[in-house]
Order: C-alpha cells, then sequence, then structure tokens
DNA sequence: CCATAAACGGGGACAGTCTCCGTATATGCT
DNA sequence: AGCATATACGGAGACTGTCCCCGTTTATGG
C-alpha cells in the first residue's frame, strides 16, 4: 500500500468529470442520434429500449448515458434550443417590439411542435426543479418574459396580463395542435388569433 | 336435433341486447364508483387493474364491462356531461348570446379539469371515430359551435374566426392548467383572456 | 504491455394492460 | 322447487415498457 508516486487523490477536481471514454462518447452520439429518430416517428413517448436496440448499445448503456425520458430529450433538443435562445437575444434589439415578440413566439411553438407529446415533457419540465430540461425551460422562460415585457411596454400588447398566463396560452396552442395534419399552419393560425387578442386597444 | 318448440332464433331482435344479470348490474356500478375515486385521485391514468380490486372484482370483469380507459372514462362522467348539455340547450335561449357562450365555455372547461390528463382523452375522443368517448365528444361539440355562431351573430364575437379553432383553444385553456394548485381559477382567468381577445372590434 | 478505471450489456424485477378459458351463478322454464 | 343454460366471473399469464444490477469487457496511460 505504499505511496510511490505523487499522490494526486485529494487534489481538488478543477477539471471537472473528466472526457468520455472514446466508446462511451460514441455511444452517446449514437444514441442521440437513434432517439432523435424514435422521437420524430413515434413521439416522445417512444420505447427506450427500441431507441437502445437501434443505436446498436443495451439499454443499460441508454440509461447510464440518460437517466430519463428528459435527459435524453434535452440532449436530442439541445442545439435547437441554443438556437432558439441566440434568436431570441436579437431580437431584443429589434426594433418593433410587438413583432420581435411574435416572431420569437412562433419559433418556439415550432420548437415545441417538434415533435408530438414534446409540449407535456417541456410542461413536465418547467415544473420540475429536478428535470434535465428544467434548465432549458427556465432560460426559454426568460427569453419570453423579456420579449413580452418589452412588447408591453412598446404598447403593442395590453398590460394587464402576468407573463405566466401568457407563457401557459402559448403553450397551449402549441398543445393544441398535437396530431393535426397541417400542424404548422394550424399553431400558425391559433397563435396569430390569441396574440391579436392581447393587443392593446 | 329435432326442433320440438317454437323456434324464434331468427326472428330480429327488437328488444336489443337483454337487460344485465342483477350481478352484472352491481359489479358495473361498483367499477364506475372505483373508477370514479381513482380518477379523482390519480388523474385519468389510474391504474385499471387497481380499479378492478378496489372495486372487488377481477379484472376481466372490468374489461368485459368496459373494453378501453375511453368507455370507463365515459360511463364515469355520462351524468356529467348529460347535465352539461342540458345546461347548453337552455343558454341557447338566453338573450345575451355572447354572455351565454362565455357562461357555457366556463361550465365546459369545469368539467374538462374534473381531474387530471381528462383533457387529453377528451381530444383523444374527439379525433378517434371508435372511441366510447367520441359521442359525447361530438355533442359538446355541436353546442360549443352553435353558441358560438350564436355570439358571432350577435356581434359578440369576431366573425372570421372558425368553431373549429376556437374549440382548440378553449380545450388549451383547459389543458394549460393541469396540475396547477389554483386550477379552477386559473383556468378562468386564462378563458377570460381569451374570450376578451375574441371580441368584435 | 499491463493494471485498472471506465463503460458495456442484457438478464430480470416490477408495473401496467388486456385476454383467455375453466368455473360459478342468476334466471326462466317446467 | 329443481334444472338447464346463457351469462358473467376471476385471476393466471402473455406481453410491453421501464429501469437497475452486477459480472464481463475494453480503452487508456504509465
Amino acid at each position: 500500500m505504499a505511496i510511490t508516486t505523487h499522490d494526486t487523490s485529494a487534489l481538488a477536481d478543477v477539471s471537472g468529470p473528466r472526457a468520455l471514454r472514446a466508446d462511451a462518447q460514441r455511444n452517446r452520439q449514437r444514441l442521440i442520434e437513434a432517439a432523435h429518430a424514435a422521437f420524430q416517428q413515434h413521439g416522445a413517448d417512444a420505447s427506450l429500449d427500441d431507441i437502445a436496440r437501434v443505436a446498436g448499445v443495451g439499454s443499460g448503456t441508454l440509461y447510464r448515458h440518460f437517466p430519463t425520458r428528459q435527459a435524453l430529450l434535452a440532449a436530442v433538443s439541445e442545439d435547437a434550443i441554443a438556437a432558439l435562445l441566440v434568436h431570441g437575444k436579437q431580437l431584443c434589439e429589434a426594433p418593433d417590439a410587438g413583432a420581435a415578440m411574435h416572431e420569437w413566439f412562433s419559433a418556439l411553438v415550432v420548437h415545441i411542435t417538434t415533435f408530438d407529446g414534446f409540449a407535456d415533457e417541456l410542461r413536465k419540465g418547467m415544473e420540475d426543479e429536478h428535470s434535465e430540461l428544467h434548465g432549458a425551460c427556465m432560460a426559454m422562460g426568460a427569453s419570453f418574459d423579456i420579449l413580452l415585457r418589452r412588447a408591453q411596454e412598446a404598447g403593442a400588447v395590453r398590460s394587464d396580463v402576468e407573463p405566466t398566463d401568457v407563457r401557459r396560452l402559448v403553450h397551449a396552442v402549441a398543445h393544441a395542435t398535437e396530431g393535426l395534419p397541417d400542424r404548422a399552419q394550424a399553431a400558425d393560425r391559433l397563435l396569430r388569433m390569441l396574440l391579436d387578442g392581447l393587443r392593446s386597444r
């Protein structure tokens, strides 16, 4: 049990969890790809064991990388969410606050409607502190509120509505179009109706 | 194989399916009560086998009486739906078409929010021809459309919106409040916001 | 090349749905 | 009342999906 080399075991771990092993990285990527396809095809409640099978790994591997469905969902939509947030940040500078808000809300709805059942998962992620989707939900919520407030201050949206309520309504619009053949158009139409009704008078 | 009495087997069955046997009727009732309690407590996706257990019958009995979850849900909410439809019929005569519509939509939302997950089941029932909930959904839809049209004709609601879209939005409002501690108030507030936005200008 | 930490995988426990079929019983007829 | 039989019951078990455990394999760096 003699320590023959420098003992580094007690040093603070500065670099965070060390990088994944090469095979682990490969498997992780495969899982994300398989999950993306499965969610696209069968909705957000696609069978996880199936995803593992398609990815060519055991189910244990899937659950080690992604302990919950939400974790997998978060990984799958990571890029899209990042893009959405960037888009939001840009729109915060746009001259027409009302139009900027509308544009971003549209993009948000498109994102939520990416696959069936995603709306529900996002709601859970919003409510559950410990969900792996929670962070993303909070970030999107923040972006939402800023764009809404700006629109309100610019007089484009009635000022007597709470952001939380508007969030719920926009989210509901996305949810309401679940399973529709012309989902994109329907969502657009409903969002327009909703926002039209929220204009200042 | 001699036929010794009058052969009635080929006669048209005029009386429909004969009345349930006494024990079957009892079990049916018990199942409905157990289901009601379970749905109230655990939402519309409560375990069916549990419901059977609580009702004191085998799971086979449950599935014979109610082949699907929707069938059970339909039986459980039969009375409430009937009442809602009567209420709707009465409101069709009300002088203020706008107020009548609002009142009924409120009652509808209350009904949809009876238990968690019910909104989703109702949507499925709306879409699926063969759902045991389909009939009720259609009836409620019809009532909805009449009250909306009346409000539109009275100039209380903008005339450029389709009933189908408004249905979806009202339904979405009900769904959006799922799991909220102050569900009733929240639903009321959101519905008010929505309908306020749909007024003619 | 080896020691070992890291990662794998799939068997299996568990929960839920739903069916099948041997058994029990309510009912109507005599 | 007693019987024949349609009617209904019950729960074992097939199946699907989630998720964990732990014996085995493999990448890595010294």
